[in-house]
DNA sequence: GTCTATATAACGATAGAC
DNA sequence: GTCTATCGTTATATAGAC
């Protein structure tokens, strides 16, 4: 029916709005049905439990990042664009979603083996592409001898930090934010020439 | 007395672990108690609620890290130097206190209007010494144009997100405890290098 | 100060009418 | 499918004996 979905649709919106903010045990079912606009037994209706539901938007963050982020790594183009687009993506992906990388992270931590298990039946593993690539630039003498893992550790932590601790950066900077989005903004230009010098084999300063 | 300044202490001691561990939402006071090894009523009779007791917890946690931090950023020491202690001191704090990171954090997102008032009271506010030390490195031509800020934003970020994201870190890596410290300590001597490298005027790889 | 017992409130979940 | 009313549990908090 028509507006069975679109209430189902309705409640996992909601869901993921309140879960990210709140986290599991921050979110309340009320307010999670204040937000969809209906009542709170629909929740249970349709998803049973807070668990279920709690899942249902937990894997739908997962698949909205790693799907995307591993596809550009494992692209066929050269190392330097590809830090480009990574850059890119996690800005324009977290502006619309400021919430989801804490999320992930912090329900992560709460759960490590309930999640583990989910994350690599999802088939989350670490792109071949992107590793084989990093080993033949060393190889090459392009860039120093690093590791594929502390190359991307390096991008994902520049991009994602300042997201995550988004009100501290504002308090101690004291920023509101339109200062915070440009501060941001800058980053994202100076992140891939960070990430490329940092990694080049130039001598001090 | 003797004892009352023991039980107190205990119950701090406990309160610190769980609530850095499960967050203010997730935390339980009978777990408190259970870590402390005393009656709950003990927790009401010294902090009167859940909130005190919280309050306290997170203010050490503050306290413990940006008075150390922006001590070193203020030293009188080559910018070199500098950044290897701030390195170093990230890597050897959050070693004994892995889950404060990710606490302090994420419990100033859930509560950013009453943290903010809290930590300018404290006095928590951007190092003028180091700023004017990062500013002097620009204009002598030492450094690229970089602002303070965004030169420690990247320093922590690089330090701090692979701690904040540990779980998700091994999994993705899919390291064990042991992987994962060896990943940490040589991290440990990349950033400090990789941050150099990133403000210098070399053009490209 | 420390314990047991209990009050009080909040929350997740269900029953049942429509 | 959607609502109201309510159950059962759990969590914070308090009262009162010792």
């Amino acid at each position: 029916m028509k507006v069975e979905l679109e209430t189902e649709e309705k409640i996992l919106d909601a869901a993921r709005i309140i879960f990210q903010k709140r986290g599991f045990e921050g979110a309340r079912m009320q307010e999670i049905a204040d937000e969809a606009g209906i009542n709170k037994s629909m929740l249970h209706y349709y998803y049973r439990n807070k668990d279920n539901l709690f899942m249902e938007v937990f894997q739908a963050g997962i698949k909205k990042i790693f799907p995307q982020l591993f596809a550009i790594m494992n692209k066929d183009i050269p190392l330097k664009d590809k830090v480009w687009e990574i850059v890119e993506f996690y800005h324009t992906m977290f502006k619309e979603n400021s919430h989801l990388p804490m999320f992930v992270i912090h329900e992560m931590n709460q759960h490590p083996e309930r999640f583990r298990e989910f994350i690599q039946k999802v088939g989350i593993t670490f792109p071949e592409k992107f590793a084989l690539q990093i080993k033949q630039e060393v190889q090459d003498g392009n860039i120093i001898p690093i590791s594929p893992q502390q190359f991307l550790i390096n991008i994902v932590s520049m991009c994602m930090m300042p997201m995550i601790a988004r009100t501290m950066v504002m308090t101690v900077f004291q920023f509101d934010e339109s200062q915070y989005e440009s501060f941001m903004d800058e980053r994202e230009e100076l992140i891939p020439d960070m990430i490329f010098k940092g990694v080049s084999f130039f001598k001090g300063v």
